[in-house]
DNA sequence: AATTGTGAACCTCTTCACAGCT
DNA sequence: AGCTGTGAAGAGGTTCACAATT
């Protein structure tokens, strides 16, 4: 789950589209992928919700808000279906990220391969710790945070990845966004302010963990 | 955000608590840490509202499903709350938490120290990996996944934390399903099905990314 | 006959607004 | 006067049910 402080707002496809939506539409697309390499030629909507555990009104609700992608009768072609929501989602380019803290999470997200696979690529590293700063990771050098704004805007960077001590983050947030950046991928326990046009989602593996807790707890 | 496929059951509190809510609770947990910490005596609805970007109204009603923690004029002792909040999250007692794949992922989750900072403790690692069975890691050795089920029972393992190759995700889950297990933490992107009296919550990175992949793609 | 696309109904969650304590 | 606790109103998200299409 995550939270989000930016507004309600017009976007290409008119009206703000849920959270949940968005979510979602990942989800259908990694099934696609997966019906894709087993070389599966169409789907239903009842198929999609099935693999995803939800229903077939829902998955052909959530495409309903970005247009008509199916065939009545036959259901949706895998393949155009893949391709079309890869391109709602973003898919169809690469995204360059900004590591900012390389510490014990940050060495995890740098080792976490999906994103590389999913043409989300590290292409700066920034860090606070003198004997970080100048090392080479992954033939990357670590930049000095000091000089943040100067390399976000020489990077070109699309989407910062937050991983400070949280004490670090609102400033490291403030930052950023003064540098231009839109996106920030927070991995630091703490509710980040941010004005309208930046989107923050939350990574809290404590919080989620927390949840189970809570369960069990109940019984 | 997470999607679990169990019911809407009654429980300690009656009807079901919102997942949001949950997730809200953790984070008051953890204001009210930070607060504690400053020696902070007393808060209001509205100063833990504003430091979680909701409103106060929303904090109020969250804590009305458990009870009626606050005094009308004065707002909430700090040290009180989080207690009471603590008891509600299950964060009073340790939980044992049982490893499936000690891969990469596996691996990152194992020095997440926030973990063991909050009580929930690896007791217990499994593999299927026969280079890995065996070895130890920080002093625990990692038993062969064909014997789960026997280690599992004998284990004590309240959270299972899957961690293992998608292609394995729901065959282990079964497993663990068979063994008892009732709250299950999956980092494999894949919908898992259980049956309604099992939790389960699920870490995505790769979905969290592509939400901001979809905001940017709107721009 | 099968399956999509979607307005309307339904349900859930959030916010409002105010009575009730301190 | 200040702030909580909560029923009622409002907003948002999901499911129903059926017309439209292949």
């Amino acid at each position: 789950m995550s939270i989000n402080n930016h507004e309600r707002s017009s976007s290409r496809y008119g009206s703000k589209i849920a959270d949940a939506t968005v979510g979602r539409l990942s989800r259908y697309y990694r099934t696609l992928k997966h019906l894709e390499r087993q070389e599966t030629e169409t789907v239903s909507s009842e198929e999609l919700a099935r693999r995803n555990n939800v229903t077939s009104a829902q998955v052909r609700k959530d495409f309903s808000f970005f247009g008509a992608f199916g065939r009545r009768g036959l259901g949706y072609n895998v393949k155009a279906l893949k391709q079309q929501l890869g391109k709602i989602l973003g898919l169809d380019q690469e995204w360059h990220l900004a590591l900012v803290g390389v510490g014990n999470i940050g060495h995890a997200l740098l080792n976490f391969s999906q994103f590389q696979e999913h043409n989300f690529h590290f292409t700066l590293l920034l860090d606070s710790d003198p004997s970080k700063i100048g090392s080479k990771i992954d033939g990357m050098e670590v930049k000095n945070l000091d000089n943040l704004d100067a390399e976000v805007k020489n990077g070109h960077v699309d989407i910062a990845v937050i991983a400070v001590p949280v004490e670090a983050a609102q400033k490291v947030t403030d930052a950023l966004v003064g540098a231009g950046v839109k996106a920030i991928f927070n991995f630091a326990p703490i509710s980040l302010f941010v004005p309208p046009d930046v989107t923050v989602r939350n990574e809290n593996m404590v919080i989620e963990i927390e949840h189970l807790s809570f369960v069990l707890a109940q019984q």
